[in-house]
RNA sequence: CGGGUAGUAGCGCAGGGGCUAGCGCACUUGGUUCGGGACCAAGGGGUCGGAGGUUCAAAUCCUCUCUGCCCGACCA
């Protein structure tokens, strides 16, 4: 490509709002163009890239076994209220009418499609297992995109979905996608670690999610430095230690101005391990059958030391939302914040106890009384409700399989791959049969990677005070040659050379000094850089540039085709020498 | 959806009741330069986000509204 004719231009100034040093790149070396919140074209440059992420993941889905098709994104909103989700998922998904007013929708993934084509499609257990994917655009009406590529609402999305007679089949194409997913992510040259994960409105039991540990990330992401045990923090488990001893009366004591678990340990010059924690959530239900609502609130007791993981407890509950609950709802139910404990609590509400607090005996607890708490309060005795492990897991707890510190890190998600089981095919009727002529729900599996996404966490990755320098197996263009002589021919016939040799070349055939067009290769940031000039064009030769890591040597024009496959070779074989083959761990 | 912040040329910004709305970069033309974002000269480009109002006079003050960004809620 001649950058003369380039749909593109480089900037000097990163654009207002490009806050991290991928997304300014991106922007400046213009790879892509905001065009709204969220939503984002893909230049030439950032279109090419994300062609060879998609030409990966195709060749590795592939190597599974997978067939490729096409599902629409507009998808009639039929199917999605059979599964329910056209109620429980809010206004994150893009809903209108069709010209004779049948609701549509703007399918954010494609379960409901997909198994609507196999109920259609599997008949017998003779059929599976089966494997398909697509890429394909998906819009997500994120409250809160953000951070360039990293959050956005239109996107393009790989995914794809299994089909088998029962969880054995699933767990194999499972561990399937587990390990190739590692393999695409290792060619695109990204590093990563796989994480259990919370299965969110997928609904499913068993999940993983892929994520790129970067301050930039904003999940937070659990990590055994010992053992190598990582969990989101949705999830993660933690060791947790009991206070177990022979139950004591309880005890009215006076707290004046003990409000904060800090401020009651101080008070009675106790350990804030010795004390429940109340927090209020008000809980959405949503009937999946029709869509309507209802608001419960929701009591959770933690250890006064520990804090509330809200995923947890949202799936304690099977809650579709949680909230922050308003005093006026906590007094509503005869309890007081500050002092508030589920002790003569009124009216219709949920408790949820963690099992610190109900294995624990004898905490303080508050006394529903402005300035007063209960000593000596018991699970079981004293109030009940359900019991679940609904505390955060954080930096410093301890491991639940060696015991030994966990690390916090944050991360982005880049992957996520679930064992849906028969929620989707058991809710549409989609059922194979059997040997004994029986018919039965086919066991699914879902599988998605942000395509753009991963984009960003490269140019996360890859960058330096210049631009960016993406891995040969994603950029653009493998070579970007610099002429900066006069006479337009030797460049010309090197250009034609290289482009006949099967190398992707970008040309910068501009009018411009030679600071201009450095710049602009350092930005765009082709792995190899020629530089056609003078100085060593006497001896027949160009200057060659890495700009991985800035080495430089020179080759003879005659050779160059041949010189730069090696180069290009070179720099494919750097990757797929740390190509990850990692097995799925029960 | 709450809190904050900002919309003035393609990008980055200044101007905050008063004559033709500026600056840097980018762009056009001519010339000189020519191996790390050159120089000189002459140019082109704006309904100051939108609507309504106040005023002799509004980019500037007021009201409403739209949009972007950041924090939170939220999120595969």
């Amino acid at each position: 490509m001649r950058m003369s004719r380039m749909f593109s231009k480089t900037l000097r100034e990163a654009p207002n709002g490009a806050d991290s040093k991928g997304y300014e790149y991106l922007l400046r070396a213009g790879y892509i163009r905001q065009m709204g919140a969220g939503i984002f074209s893909l230049l030439p440059l950032g279109f090419r890239a994300t062609q060879k992420i998609e030409t990966i993941i195709r060749e590795e889905m592939d190597r599974i076994g997978a067939e490729e098709l096409l599902m629409p994104v507009v998808n009639p909103a039929d199917i999605w209220k059979e599964t329910g989700r056209y109620y429980s998922i809010d206004k994150e998904m893009g809903r209108f009418k069709d010209r004779n007013n049948r609701d549509m929708v703007l399918a954010m993934t494609h379960e409901e499609a997909v198994t609507d084509l196999a109920r259609n499609l599997i008949d017998s257990y003779k059929r599976l297992p089966l494997l398909v994917y697509h890429i394909q655009t998906k819009w997500r009406d994120d409250p809160r995109p953000r951070a360039g590529l990293i959050r956005v609402r239109e996107f393009t999305m790989l995914d794809s979905y299994t089909f088998d007679k029962d969880y054995e089949g699933l767990q194999k194409q499972y561990a399937a996608h587990y390990k190739a997913y590692f393999r695409i992510y290792s060619r695109c040259a990204l590093p990563c670690v796989a994480v259990a994960a919370d299965t969110g409105m997928m609904g499913g039991k068993v999940s993983h999610e892929y994520m790129y540990l970067s301050p930039i990330g904003e999940d937070t992401i659990i990590l055994c430095p010992e053992c190598g045990y990582t969990a989101n923090r949705q999830v993660a488990k933690m060791k947790k230690e009991y206070f177990k001893e022979a139950e004591k009366p309880i005890e009215k004591v006076e707290t004046p101005e003990a409000k904060t678990i800090e401020a009651l340990a101080e008070f009675l010059k106790i350990d804030p391990r010795k004390t429940a924690k109340c927090v209020f959530m008000v809980g959405t239900f949503i009937n999946d059958k029709n869509g309507e609502e209802e608001d419960k609130l929701v009591v959770a007791l933690v250890r006064g030391d520990l804090e509330v993981e809200e995923s947890k407890l949202s799936n304690a509950i099977k809650a579709n939302a949680l909230r922050p609950a308003r005093p006026e709802e906590i007094e509503a139910h005869s309890m007081v914040p500050g002092f508030a404990s589920p002790i003569g609590a009124t009216g219709d509400f949920i408790t949820v106890i963690d099992d610190t607090v109900a294995e624990s005996n004898n905490l303080v607890a508050g006394a529903n009384e402005a300035g007063y708490h209960y000593l000596n309060t018991n699970f079981g005795r004293d109030y009940t409700g359900l019991v679940a492990d609904i505390a955060s897991a954080r930096d410093g707890a301890l491991c639940p399989h060696c015991g030994k510190p966990l690390k916090a890190s944050k991360g982005v998600e880049i992957g996520n791959i679930f064992q849906l089981g028969t929620r989707y095919s058991e809710a549409m009727n989609a059922t194979y049969q059997d040997e004994e002529g029986k018919q039965i729900p086919v066991v699914m599996g879902s599988y998605g990677i942000g395509v753009g996404r991963l984009l960003a966490c490269l140019a996360e990755e890859y960058n330096d005070e210049g631009g960016l320098k993406l891995p040969i197996s994603v950029a653009p263009y493998q070579v970007h040659l610099v002429s900066l002589v006069k006479d337009t021919a030797i460049a010309e016939s090197i250009y034609e050379d290289l482009t006949k040799a099967g190398i992707e070349v970008l040309y910068d055939d501009r009018k411009e000094t030679a600071g201009v067009k450095f710049a602009d290769a350092d930005l765009i940031g082709a792995p190899i850089r020629i530089t056609l000039g003078n100085r060593s064009l006497k001896e027949g030769k160009v200057e060659v540039k890495l700009r991985s890591s800035g080495e430089e040597t020179s080759y003879l024009i005659s050779d160059l085709a041949d010189e730069i496959k090696n180069e290009i070779a070179k720099e494919m074989a750097k990757i797929e020498a740390n190509i990850v083959e990692k097995e799925l761990e029960d």
